[in-house]
DNA sequence: AGCACGCCGACT
DNA sequence: GTCGGCGTGCTC
């Protein structure tokens, strides 16, 4: 048996036109050549250098013409396995993208000590974690017929019961719990799981579950949020030959995990398990994907369904799995308070009032608000008109009670304001951010803590003891013993926005924050009528979404279809629209500024065949166009002259 | 990205 | 006649 004397090598370059594997001639005497290294490689002239990794050895050369050496192996890790590289090269496909720009996600920057104290312990024999003694562990909760069936292969939307529990010291949500007992089922039956959550907040509660279930040699952090050197440790590690839990953010997804017995994606509604990165495809997406290539568990899990999921419930590629007994949350929906009655406190009913009184007398409760700060909005107190920054124009926002009000926008201090329409000087507060609703509670509860969470001030987890807890939505602590109430003030505001998907995040945020109740304890949907109160309150999730779903579909709106927006130079837009397979409708098309955007529709039947001819097109136009304006020498590196975006969660959002 | 190849205007 | 303009195309 000869060995194999061509390599065919990915290349670490930012150009479509690159986006295939290249044959190099594997010259005598140059070892290690395995797929998975990292190479350099020359392209073009002898002397320059590029970086890639090898994807395959061969004799059958693909290329006519003649092949040029490898340069170098950079290390003998072979950190590109093949199920990533298979993997990386599909989400690209579908998503008209580089399979080198998934790449990015899914291998870290190298960290040579790392690599070398990785490579010694390899060599050694000590790189194994402890051969597992324990039992698989029950998945309690749901039926054992279920957890069976579906940790043989299944695919489930999986629904999840309110609540927290202490493991430990620490306290996490049930969900966590759930899916630390799957993921360890998954490693002790000899298998690997990953697991994907959206945040660090989600990250530290899955891993603490975890902590209860398996020895610390078995999981694995794996996040695009580690140190590098961390990040790099991590992947090595989840390389290996024995099962492990990886667990991470949205990058978490593109582990190596060569025995993928489980793959678990929570809460797949929140935004930051959409990647900001080229080709931006979501980590519930890469999954989906991923689990086709790979087999093994496939569980996409959240206090709420989202409708992309309740379309694949409804196709029939997801089932339903929930608790055997699922446990529901007391919603009680109030009406706004109007302020006419003298029991009316602020903005709380006052219902919502004395229960959230009585609570404070035996444990921490949650206040959830919209905005951070102090006042959101100012406007003018004689005519209204919403008060704006003299320089700039951006609204003006009050930060403390005393101090002055300060530009959102470029951070300007207004310390004289003039309303612009009547001249006067007189500013009045329009909302409350956290700021203002901590004062105020603060007074009406006197002697009682207040605590404020929100992106500027993170607080992961409060005691048991009394407490208002006032937090933004999506920073809300996790109590030790769970929220005795739990007061969901700005509705109202939230739905206001005109998002696409505002009618699910809404319930999303609340569901989420509902779901740190403890036991029985009541929550408050305030100013919050509707079929959105009657989803919460009546834990109709599935039926919300399905109605959701059937919304979007009457629309043509996503997840109902598809959609992608082309983005370039007005004439390499208009070749790539006139390219399209017909299926594909052009249901917007706008130029600024020398660019044009369009957006384009399609059936998922299709979506492969639109990708192709996307991707073919940017490729045309990558290598042929070479300047988007003859003399107009642009500072920096020019846009390619046609981008796509596939599936942007808010196509409509941006103008 | 770089860099070579290639076909039209001012020059020794 | 040739030097070199940068438009066009390729990189295994």
């Amino acid at each position: 048996m000869s060995t194999p004397t061509i390599a065919r090598v990915v290349l670490d370059t930012p150009l479509p036109q690159l986006d295939r594997l290249l044959d190099y001639r594997i010259p005598e005497g140059l070892e290690g050549v395995v797929p998975g290294v990292r190479v350099t490689v020359p392209l073009r002239s002898a002397n320059r250098m590029t970086q890639g990794f090898v994807v395959e050895l061969t004799d059958q050369q693909e290329h006519p013409g003649p092949l040029s050496d490898l340069d170098a192996i950079v290390s003998a890790a072979e950190v590109l396995r093949p199920e990533v590289w298979r993997l990386a090269r599909a989400v690209a496909d579908r998503a008209a993208g580089s399979a080198i720009d998934v790449l990015r996600l899914a291998v870290p920057k190298r960290q040579v000590r790392v690599e070398k104290s990785w490579l010694a312990a390899r060599a050694a024999g000590t790189a194994h974690p402890e051969p597992l003694t324990i039992e698989p562990p029950t998945v309690t909760r749901y039926r054992e017929a279920e957890v069976a069936a579906l940790l043989a292969g299944g695919r489930v939307a999986l629904g999840v019961d309110p609540g927290v529990v202490a493991v430990g010291d620490t306290w996490v949500g049930r969900w966590a719990v759930t899916l630390a007992q799957l993921a360890a089922r998954t490693v002790v039956g000899g298998a690997s799981a990953i697991l994907v959550v959206p945040d660090h907040r989600d990250a530290h509660q899955l891993e603490a579950a975890l902590g209860a279930q398996l020895p610390a040699d078995r999981i694995v952090r794996f996040d695009s949020a580690q140190p590098d050197a961390e990040r790099y440790r991590g992947m090595l590690r989840a390389m290996g030959d024995e099962p492990m839990v990886v667990l991470g953010n949205r990058s978490a997804v593109y582990a190596p995990a060569t025995r993928l017995g489980l793959l678990a994606i929570w809460n797949d509604g929140d935004p930051l398990l959409s990647e900001p990165l080229t080709p931006y495809v979501h980590a519930r997406d890469a999954a989906l994907v991923r689990q086709e290539q790979q087999g093994g568990a496939l569980v996409i899990a959240g206090h709420t369904r989202t409708t992309d999921v309740q379309r694949l419930v409804e196709v029939g590629w997801l089932t339903e799995l929930t608790p055997e007994r699922p446990r529901r949350v007391k919603v009680i929906p109030t009406a706004h308070a109007t302020g006419a009655s003298a029991e009316d406190h602020a903005r709380i009913p006052s219902l919502a009032w004395r229960e959230a009184a009585a609570a404070t007398k035996t444990g921490p409760v949650l206040v959830q608000v919209a905005r951070p700060g102090y006042a959101p909005g100012l406007r003018c107190a004689e005519c209204g008109t919403a008060a704006r920054c003299r320089q700039c124009a951006g609204p003006l926002q009050l930060h403390r009670a005393s101090s002055a009000p300060r530009c959102l926008w470029c951070g300007r201090e207004e310390r004289s304001f003039r309303c612009t329409e009547c001249g006067s000087s007189r500013l009045a507060r329009v909302g409350a951010g956290s700021t203002r609703t901590a004062e105020e509670l603060g007074r009406a509860f006197p002697g009682i803590r207040v605590v404020i969470a929100d992106g500027e001030r993170r607080v992961l987890e409060v005691d048991d003891r009394p407490a208002l807890v006032v937090a933004t939505r999506g920073a809300e602590p996790i109590a030790a013993g769970g929220y005795r109430a739990v007061l969901l003030l700005d509705g109202e505001r939230m739905i206001a926005r005109e998002t696409l998907r505002i009618a699910e995040d809404c319930l999303r945020w609340w569901a989420d924050a509902a779901a740190l109740a403890s036991d029985g304890a009541s929550v408050f949907l305030v100013g919050v009528g509707g079929r959105l109160a009657t989803a919460l309150s009546a834990s109709s999730i599935p039926a919300f979404a399905r109605a959701e779903l059937a919304d979007r579909r009457s629309l043509g709106f996503p997840p109902a279809a598809r959609v992608a927006t082309l983005e370039g130079v007005p004439d390499a837009v208009t070749a790539a629209l006139d390219a399209l397979p017909a299926e594909a409708d052009t249901i917007a098309e706008r130029t600024v500024d020398g660019r044009t955007r369009a957006l384009i529709r399609f059936d998922y039947a299709h979506g492969a065949a639109v990708a192709r001819s996307v991707r073919g097109e940017i490729i045309r136009q990558a290598a042929t166009r070479r300047k988007p304006l003859p003399g107009a020498p642009r500072p920096g590196r020019a846009p390619l002259p046609l981008r796509a975006r596939f599936d942007d969660p808010e196509p409509f959002d941006e103008s």
